[in-house]
DNA sequence: AATTTGGATAATATCGATTTTATTGCGGCG
DNA sequence: CGCCGCAATAAAATCGATATTATCCAAATT
């Protein structure tokens, strides 16, 4: 699974620990760059990408930076138009929303085939790094900003581990541009602070329906953490109403 | 909807052309008409695309050829290796079996809720692509090989009416790559004949469900109508069933 | 005052060439 | 015989520069 989105290399048999992430070609190696700081806001949305700029900042050709983000579109996260060059990709409330809904669908169907296909090794990976992310919770609450980058990676491996029993290459490759473009929305209401106890409540839930193999409580305990964190986002009121697009139930399919 | 792997002319999207949208970029040119290619089978899976032979087949520099290529990554048409240049994706039972099952997902979320809440210009759109398929259709069975392109066209443009009710930009997005990717499939086996009559039986039972606004029974239909096209390109037996396309030797096409 | 026009400026798109990395073929050596 | 290393070659990645196109602003026109 050498996609767009994912890093690094092969990226472990067991499909977690996307782990050292070295980037052997300059490309990459700018596309990385780019797309962490677009994730976290260094770059803010809709911000134009002037490609001499970039140039003098990475130390790379034109070219270079033009081809690293011309990957960054294949992930939805920056967009180009016409002859203007390149900017962020875009965000507000009506976006976040859609952007839920259809994360949502997806997830759950890759969880709920995980959780009911998922093999020995798959329950390993589940626990483990359920347990692990449990760990850096704890550190968390003492040092917030030291471990914090460490729970962000260990939330994403979390959710990867929990569908990594999934079938569907296709559902997981879209599953990940969802996540990643939804991780940019959760970084915006991120206060580097300790994350709500209710999101370990949450992960809770989600983990011992799926190791019970409880499919459809898994699946609920999914849509419920997702959703709370549409609004604890939305409330947030850092968005823009704007994006035309019409308002769309996040709850579940009728 | 200035989405990356939706081509340019037709859109169509309300019954009047809308704009010639011609690929002002000649990044744009190649990366359609790669795309184009790849569809078809010209570029078969696997095969090696060199930068030199795409270069001088265009008439432009290998810079924008690597644009363009990338960009067919995000549509996961192209794969990308290390230091190896790029490749046609690999096509295989195994993957074609996986992409069903996806785009199944997918499309039938967006058409459901599509017919639930298609407005008055939504039904004129799927009435009139259907329509105008119908006509293609008769005509096809007298000239095949005339109307073939148009045909193809108007059955993704029918397909895409089907879908324009549904609310969610990210699904639809997703659905166009998985689409897409299917469409390659799916020309592996057609004769350029006539397409068998069932076809236009399954469209017709997806029509009418359609605009009686019944989304079960338009689901099913759709469902129907993604598993009868899988099982005849998996008996036509032109794919090899796990990965990798075996090494062609480099398609030299002048 | 608003719109248009022309030219200067800035940014992008594209090119041709160079550097870096993979691949291949061929002798030597175990 | 078959494996290993090493040139020679081919290809990809990257660069620096040129050609195109957009943007801005001021002067001119109505």
């Amino acid at each position: 699974m050498d996609q767009s989105l994912f890093t690094g290399p092969p990226a472990v048999i067991n499909g977690i620990t996307p782990a050292p992430e070295r980037a052997r070609t300059s490309i990459e190696e700018t596309y990385l760059s780019l797309r962490q700081e677009i994730l976290n806001g260094a770059l803010p949305q809709g911000s134009k990408l002037h490609l001499e700029g970039l140039r003098a900042r990475h130390g790379i050709s034109t070219t270079t930076v033009r081809e690293a983000l011309t990957r960054l579109i294949g992930d939805r996260l920056v967009v180009a138009e016409g002859q203007k060059g390149f900017r962020v990709a875009p965000m507000s409330l009506a976006d976040l929303e859609d952007l839920t809904y259809a994360r949502m669908q997806i997830e759950c169907l890759a969880l709920a085939d995980s959780v009911r296909h998922g093999d020995d090794e798959w329950e390993v990976r589940v626990v483990a790094a359920y347990h692990r992310l449990g760990i850096t919770e704890d550190r968390l609450r003492a040092a917030p900003a030291l471990h914090f980058d460490t729970w962000e990676r260990q939330n994403m491996e979390f959710h990867a581990a929990l569908v990594s029993g999934a079938r569907s290459q296709w559902l997981e490759r879209m599953r990940m541009i969802l996540f990643h473009n939804s991780e940019r929305y959760r970084r915006l209401s991120a206060t580097k602070g300790p994350p709500p106890l209710k999101v370990r409540d949450e992960h809770t839930a989600i983990f011992e329906a799926a190791i019970r193999r409880d499919a459809e409580a898994a699946v609920e305990a999914m849509r419920v953490h997702i959703e709370r964190a549409f609004n604890v986002i939305k409330s947030a009121h850092l968005l823009p109403e704007s994006g035309g697009g019409a308002a769309l139930p996040t709850s579940r399919n009728a």
